[in-house]
DNA sequence: TAGATTACTTGCATATTGCAAGTTAATATG
DNA sequence: CATATTAACTTGCAATATGCAAGTAATCTA
C-alpha cells in the first residue's frame, strides 16, 4: 500500500482525482510534457508559474508514487533524468482538455485564444483527440506548436 | 481585480484551472452539491473526507469569488444559507465526469463500481449527459440516487 | 583537471491546514 | 417569554506545507 493509499480520506472517484493530481503544482508538469514536450527536472523549472525546486522534486516524486509519471536515465547525458506519462498520466489528457476548455470560456485574457484550432477540437470531440495526442506524446512530441496560429 | 486575479501566476488555460479550483476541497464541494443535491454548510460538512469548518468557510468563499458558487438565503429558515452552482460552476460538470471516469478506471476500490451505469454513461458521451445533469442540478436534484443499482 | 551543468537536498521564514473551542443570530421548546 | 438548540461561522494554536536561497554530488565539457 502506497503512502498515498494510506491516507486516503475515501473512495469517492472524485476524491480519488484530487488525491492524486489535486495541488497547484501537479497538472503543470503534465502540461509541460504534454502540451511542450518537456521532459527534464531542467525544463519543468523554467516554467512560467515559477516552481520551487523542493516542490518540483516532491511533486515528481508524488506523480511517480502515484504511476502518473516515469523516470529514466537520459542515454546521451548520464546527468539528465527523463520524466515521461505512463498510460495512467496519458488518460488524463481528456481531464486536461477539459479544463483547458472551461478556463478558454471564462478566462478573459486566456492563453488559449493562441490555439482557437485546439479549443475547438476539445469542444467538438475531446476523445478522439485525446486518442491522436496520445499517440504523439507517446513520440516524445509537443502539442501545442502544431496549432499555434 | 479579485485576489485570485493579482496572484495568477499565468494565463495559461490549465494554470487557470488550477486557480480556481486546484485543492484538495473545492471539487468535492461541488460534488456534494452535483452528485448528492447538499446545499447547505452543515450538510457539507458531514462529507465522509472531513471538512474542517475554517477550511470549509474558507473554500466557499473562494468558490464565490470564483463565481462558480452563489449564496443565498434559506426562505423557510433564516439560519441557513442555500450555496448553489453558477452557469460557470455548471460548465465544471464536465471535468468533475471525466475525473470520475479516470479514477473508476485506476482506483480499485472505486465506489464509482455502484454506479457503473454512469460511469458507461460518462464514457460514451459527457457532452450530452452533462447536458441532462445540469438541468436535473438547476432543479436541485441529486444524481448519483438515480443510478446506483 | 578545472569549470559547467543537472538534479536534486537543506535551512529557514512564512503561509496554510487541521483540530478544538468559542461566537452570533435565528428557531424550537416549555 | 426564557431557555435550549441549531446553523454558520470565527478564533487560537500546533503541525504541516510552501517559497526562497544556498549547498551538494554526479556527470559532462574544454
Amino acid at each position: 500500500m502506497t503512502k498515498k493509499e494510506k491516507g486516503m480520506r475515501s473512495h469517492c472517484p472524485v476524491n480519488y482525482g484530487l488525491e492524486m493530481f489535486g495541488d497547484r503544482w501537479a497538472l503543470l508538469i503534465l502540461r509541460d510534457i504534454i502540451f511542450r514536450g518537456k521532459r527534464t527536472y531542467g525544463e519543468f523549472l523554467k516554467s512560467e508559474e515559477g516552481f520551487s525546486t523542493n516542490i518540483l522534486a516532491s511533486r515528481l516524486e508524488n506523480l511517480i508514487n502515484a504511476g502518473i509519471l516515469q523516470r529514466s536515465k537520459d542515454k546521451d547525458d548520464g546527468r539528465k533524468d527523463i520524466y515521461s506519462v505512463t498510460e495512467k498520466g496519458l488518460d488524463l489528457i481528456p481531464v486536461i482538455f477539459e479544463i483547458v476548455l472551461w478556463s478558454a470560456k471564462y478566462d478573459a485574457e486566456s492563453q488559449a485564444k493562441r490555439i482557437p484550432r485546439l479549443v475547438e477540437l476539445i469542444d467538438k470531440d475531446n476523445r478522439s483527440l485525446s486518442k491522436s495526442v496520445r499517440e504523439k506524446v507517446k513520440r516524445g512530441e509537443a502539442i501545442v506548436k502544431d496549432y499555434l496560429d
